[in-house]
RNA sequence: GGUCGAGUAGCUCAGCUGGAUAGAGCAUCUGCCUUCUAAGCAGACGGUCACAGGUUCGAAUCCUGUCUCGAUCACCA
């Protein structure tokens, strides 16, 4: 629709310049939504900021104007200040066959000029399972990553794994005391959880140690630093930094064990990454930027030694940097990194932190903070901030297991598409490996829509007594008009890369045509704005303006031979564009469902 | 208390830089399966866009204030 756009603009703008003597440059264009009259409306009242006359002769001047001396308007009729254009069938004629020659029409191509993008997302901890939290974070980073590379972008996906620190301690110990020796295979449960189940279990063991103290006397916070088990992890933290042997051997075969669990869920999301980077490798990184920051005075040291920032000018507060005892914290930890990647990457663009919305503050401070140290690239930083996804009772917790499990909420989605699918009796005539796989893709398709469609920022609420729909506005629905679509391109035998003749039924006869020139642009904002939830929501659109409008109509049986062909064509872009956006949200579609 | 975000139909959500009558799905009701595939189509019902002001030709959208919910303001990550 661009193209539309800017032909339309500089027309009118011709006509200011001719007529008044006034250029204009921005004007107030916009597509109809609705079905009023024509295809675009010029809105007047702002022209009249400008020029002192009645919008109705305006427009009717705009409009004989155009009629005249424009190509692409046919028509036009005003009602009150908005000029109705009618956009000829020719213009159409032409972008509808640039778009069935050109297979790609909408992307933008990669190539050695790509500028890279890294985007980060996922990053699990290694003693948690992923839940549904992680699934909307890797769905998010997953379909922007995809967004951005149809903008021609190179993208690396990434991952930072929080594989150190206290907590993981945690779950070592616990499998030590108490797992004799189990290990996953033997006990046949996946990886992750079974690291899971020992971080779960020492929790347990911790509050008992807790309770029994405050039983014989101590007070709640002296009872929580003493708790024998507590000391225990500390000491195994202390070892696994000075490189303890043992110590470290144990925290390589129990990440071994998480990350053999997570990649069977990644698999199942269809989720993959380019690169990893360990927090046990990168912690210690960001201190020579906060020496550097100090002798910049842009970083200040206390009296005890910590070293902080002062952000109250900017209306934050002091932010520390350094611990008194000259360790980091996990900013320092960031500010390292993001140093880091755009030294090793000369053709680093920018980066994109796929990150919970709990964590505003600390990327808003970190950008910040790489600003004021004088990185230009500070403001090509985005933090995709997320809501955070709610169960009716509250927040998930996985310390206190309410949470919901990723591969749990995965097998329901596809056992309930097994179940609809059988219900249906659409799976009569496939192979046991063809209705597999078209359970996963329906099922996956549904959960991955359900997440998408909803605006990133916006939080989810979740009830796990109630199924996620497969019928409406949904991931199914659009699989399965893709399906329905390849049938009938099946079952037609045309060639469709003959070229459109002007068809001899009304463009305007549907909104379709609009939903198919939109796609390039929809694109291109949805980079901006990196949300998928815009193309999702275009997608479900622009299927349901397809099924309206093909339900009703035969076209294998159309009497006319050139509509018939016509709307066959048409059929083979929207299928092609359905293609594209599930694409871009990850999803799968069926050739047959 | 400061900061940030959210509040649209009974429920779950769209509504792009202000535009014409507020948009879907679910739920409830009415019709449609010998035609490409009913995971669908056609229709009914359902709204003081949290509230109050302001800006202007025009506000769900922008500004201010209030209310409700969430997050955050750690020598945690």
């Amino acid at each position: 629709m661009n193209k539309l756009y800017n032909k339309l603009s500089k027309e009118i703008s011709e006509y200011f310049n001719d007529k008044y003597d006034i250029s204009l440059t921005l004007f107030d264009f916009q597509l109809t939504r609705k079905e009023f009259d024509g295809d675009v409306t010029l809105v007047i009242f702002p022209i009249l900021k400008y020029i002192k006359a009645n919008p109705q002769i305006l427009s009717k001047e705009i409009g004989e104007y155009l009629i005249n001396s424009s190509s692409i308007i046919s028509s036009y009729n005003v009602i009150n200040g908005f000029l109705n254009l009618t956009i000829s069938d020719n213009f159409y004629v032409d972008i509808l066959n640039e778009i069935i020659h050109d297979h790609n029409y909408g992307l933008k191509k990669i190539d050695n000029n790509s500028k890279t993008i890294i985007v980060e997302f996922s990053s699990p901890n290694t003693n948690k399972p992923l839940h549904l939290g992680h699934i909307r974070n890797n769905l998010l980073g997953d379909s922007v990553s995809k967004i951005l590379e149809a903008n021609g972008n190179k993208v690396v996906k990434t991952q930072i794994i929080n594989d150190r620190g206290i907590h993981v301690c945690k779950s070592m110990l616990s499998w030590k005391l108490f797992g004799n020796g189990e290990t996953p295979e033997k006990a046949k449960i996946k990886g992750d959880k079974f690291v899971g189940n020992f971080y779960v279990l020492f929790e347990k063991k911790y509050k008992e140690e807790i309770n029994n103290l405050i039983h014989k006397g101590h007070s709640m916070e002296n009872a929580k630093n003493e708790s024998p088990i507590l000391i225990e992890a500390k000491k195994m933290l202390s070892k696994w930094e000075v490189g303890d042997k043992d110590v470290i051997s144990l925290w390589e075969k129990m990440n071994k064990w998480v990350y053999q669990g997570f990649d069977l869920t990644y698999k199942r999301l269809g989720i993959t990454f380019d690169s990893n980077y360990y927090e046990s490798v990168t912690y210690l990184l960001g201190k020579e930027i906060v020496k550097k920051g100090i002798n910049k005075n842009i970083f200040f040291r206390k009296k005890d030694g910590s070293v902080w920032i002062d952000l109250k000018p900017e209306g934050l507060d002091e932010k520390l940097l350094l611990r008194s005892d000259g360790t980091s914290v996990y900013i320092t930890q960031d500010l390292g990194t993001a140093v880091q990647r755009f030294d090793d990457n000369p053709s680093l663009k920018g980066m994109v932190y796929t990150v919970g919305n709990e964590q505003d503050y600390h990327f808003k401070v970190l950008f910040l903070i790489l600003k004021k140290l004088g990185f230009i690239w500070a403001d090509s930083l985005h933090h995709l901030s997320y809501g955070m996804v709610d169960l009716p009772d509250g927040k998930m917790k996985s310390r206190e297991g309410n949470v919901v499990d990723a591969d749990e909420l995965i097998d329901k989605m596809i056992n309930t598409a097994k179940e609809i699918s059988k219900k249906l009796g659409k799976i009569e005539g496939l192979s046991s490996l063809e209705r597999n796989n078209l359970y996963d893709t329906i099922g996956l398709g549904a959960l991955k829509y359900y997440i998408l469609k909803v605006d990133p920022k916006k939080r989810i609420l979740f009830d796990p007594e109630k199924s996620i729909d497969f019928s409406g506005n949904t991931g199914p629905f659009i699989q399965y008009t893709y399906a329905r679509i390849r049938s009938i391109i099946r079952n037609s035998s045309e060639n469709f890369d003959k070229p459109i003749t002007k068809p001899n039924f009304n463009f305007r006869e549907t909104n379709l045509i609009k939903h198919l020139l939109l796609f390039p642009e929809l694109i291109e904002q949805s980079s901006k704005l990196l949300s998928p939830s815009l193309i999702a929501n275009y997608l479900y659109e622009l299927v349901k303006f397809f099924n309206s409008f093909y339900q009703n109509v035969n076209i294998l049986a159309e009497k006319n031979e050139q509509t018939r062909k016509m709307r066959i064509m048409l059929t083979q872009i929207t299928a092609r564009n359905i293609k594209k956006s599930c694409r871009l949200l990850g999803i799968k579609v069926p050739e047959k469902m």
